[in-house]
RNA sequence: GCUCCUGUAGUUCAAUGGAUAGAACUGCGGACUUCUAAGCCGUUAAUGUAGGUUCGAUUCCUACCGGGAGCACCA
């Protein structure tokens, strides 16, 4: 609807002979000022040599030649807003075309054709899944459903650090554990629980040897070279177990999350690649200090320097990143590659885009950057089985604990219960990501930030669950959005909004409108179930229904976009 | 020191340059013994400071103050 009032405002304009380049259609935030209005006369006024209420006027009188009948009223108001006014009519009919598209509400093609590869997440093996990756996941996932929602052909990707210094300390740190020795022998096993802890072990002891010891920071070094070399069996063999173990672990939280990646990229590929192109490039890249070679940013642009390939001849994420995005390419010839990384690396990522754009000009310009924020955690008391890092599993299973007490003990059987507050648990981690806009900070407080009241991702599950309930009890009775009744209530309208905030999601890639967007509804709908009485047998009880059916099916779509669990009881 | 991000009720977050800055949590006060009380209704409370641009600024610009991140071989 919006794009059709913003068609009809241009044309009117151009009968006018005023130049507008932007025409925005908004929702008045006041009930009392219509439908949708426009300034649009508030922002030509000057052009056209007029006072905004003048020009309204001129406005509304071309726009009632050929108004369309699903506008009931045009009219100007306050200092020169014109505000469209939209039939009840016209209000049943999109409330039909809402539940007939059932699943695909909401959607619409604004990228079709588009190929767009989505990159998140990006955990490195032997390290932990944290809680930081848990937020590029959150938000990655839930772009790359929004961008599907928009017709795209899309790609989900994940990049992993598989060799570097993080791994050699892991692979030392391994060498001195006592499952050394079985390691010998490894088991065909995938892994146990036991294994991704004497994983996480072996990675704070090799960490904490290359601070605080010369000798292991020398052997760390080398086993590094080893690695990329893969000349030596021992080492070859516990990286590889590592490897695999770290791997294995991580699908299991995807398959918490809602996430299936379509390819892995490893750093191990991308390495070599990414070295041969900056040493293609003399022209681009130069040496710096201690054989180093360097990309230098214009300080003019605030670029600084970066070290593409380091003084042992190893290439660094830099180089890495180089030949990441070639090697995307030749796997998926994209339209847009969008990488998600946590903020911290912003600085960074505006000089690689830079360097990209002299060596892969075509390819810079289809790469987009968002940047998450950082989870903080307040000084708290939350139970991490493995030090001061928080696992996005230790978090998991502390809010489902709490979840798992929060359900009716009669409504649901055992192993239900057990789902269903896994999936509570998922919908306020994932909530309390989604809900503000990203690339800020996040104030991760236990008791807060995972309500489940409110503003929360259990109130939206709540609240969808209780919308199920009541169509269940409603049986086999008529649902009809186009049957008699009185006007058109809040809870209508705002249904009815939904295209329009994925519309704008998409555009600005931010999950948050949605979020927002489906706490507003539910306060309206559960706002609405609190007054009325829905099976009461009446005339306009159909339409009712409707108004619950289609509460139902946008919930579940926004919540989908999100990447939250809906379950049908809690 | 330089660069970037950021500052909104007591707290955690919204708000496309627009009309009366919107929620939630907390506090206080209610309703309901009919469809899920993780719910509903009411109530107190906010744009860091000083300028500027604009018909109009939480939003854009400048300065200052506070918070965060980054600034050469980690990612």
């Amino acid at each position: 609807m919006q794009e059709k009032l913003e068609i009809l405002v241009r044309e009117a304009l151009a009968v006018l002979d005023i130049q507008a380049d932007e025409v925005l259609i908004e929702y008045p935030a006041d009930a009392t000022h219509g439908d949708y209005a426009t300034n649009v006369a508030l922002m030509y006024a000057k052009a056209a040599v007029l006072t905004p209420r003048e020009l309204a006027a001129n406005l509304v009188n071309e726009m009632m030649r050929v108004l369309p009948e699903e506008i009931e009223a045009i009219e100007v108001a306050g200092p020169g807003f014109i505000n469209f006014r939209l039939s009840d009519k016209y209000f049943s009919q999109a409330l039909n075309t809402a539940i007939e598209k059932k699943g695909s509400w909401g959607h619409n093609e604004t990228l079709k054709g588009k190929k767009v590869i989505v990159e998140y997440t990006d955990p490195n093996p032997f390290k932990e899944f944290h809680i930081g990756h848990l937020m590029s996941n959150a938000v990655g996932e839930s772009i790359a459903r929004i961008i599907v929602a928009s017709g795209a052909d899309t790609k989900r990707a994940c990049y992993q650090g598989d060799v570097g210094m993080h791994v050699a300390k892991s692979v030392w740190g391994l060498m001195q554990v006592e499952k050394y020795r079985e390691l010998n022998n490894l088991p065909e096993e995938p892994f146990d629980d036991f294994d991704t802890v004497v994983l996480g072990k072996a990675y704070a002891r090799g960490a904490q040897a290359y601070e605080a010891d010369s000798a292991a920071k020398a052997e760390i070094i080398e086993i590094n070279k080893k690695i990329y070399k893969q000349t030596d069996a021992l080492v070859n063999k516990l990286y590889g177990w590592g490897r695999k173990i770290s791997l294995d672990y991580f699908e299991t939280i995807y398959k918490k999350l809602g996430t299936t990646f379509d390819e892995y990229f490893f750093e191990s590929e991308t390495a070599e690649f990414g070295k041969k192109i900056v040493l293609d490039n003399p022209a681009i890249f130069e040496k710096g200090e201690g054989g180093a070679i360097v990309y230098k940013g214009d300080e003019s642009k605030g670029l600084h320097t970066r070290v593409f390939i380091n003084s042992e001849g190893l290439p660094t994420y830099e180089a890495k990143e180089l030949g990441l995005a070639k090697i995307k390419y030749d796997w998926y010839q994209y339209d847009t590659s969008i990488v998600i990384t946590g903020n911290e690396v912003n600085a960074y990522f505006r000089v690689l885009l830079d360097a990209m754009s002299k060596v892969f000009p075509d390819l810079a310009k289809k790469t987009i950057h968002i940047s998450h924020g950082m989870l903080r955690l307040p000084t708290g008391k939350m139970s991490s089985r493995t030090g001061d890092v928080i696992t996005a599993e230790s978090l998991i299973a502390d809010v489902k604990e709490k979840a798992f007490e929060k359900i009716d003990s009669e409504a649901l059987r055992e192993e239900e219960k057990n789902i269903v507050a896994e999936q509570v648990a998922i919908g306020a981690i994932k909530y309390s990501i989604l809900r503000q806009a990203s690339g800020k900070d996040i104030i991760f407080d236990f008791e807060q930030s995972l309500s489940f009241e409110g503003d929360s991702g259990p109130y939206l599950q709540y609240t969808h669950a209780r919308t199920l309930s009541l169509l269940a009890k409603a049986g086999g009775k008529s649902i009809d959005p186009l049957t008699a009744h009185e006007g058109t209530n809040a809870l209508h309208k705002k249904i009815l909004q939904f295209p329009d905030v994925v519309l704008r999601a998409n555009k600005e890639r931010e999950p948050h409108y949605i979020a927002t967007y489906l706490i507003e509804l539910s306060r309206e709908f559960n706002g609405y179930y609190g007054n009325t009485i829905v099976l009461d047998g009446s005339s306009d009880e159909p339409y009712k229904l409707a108004l619950v059916k289609a509460t139902s099916q946008t919930l579940k779509n926004g919540l989908n976009l999100l990447a939250i669990p809906t379950p049908e009881r809690m």
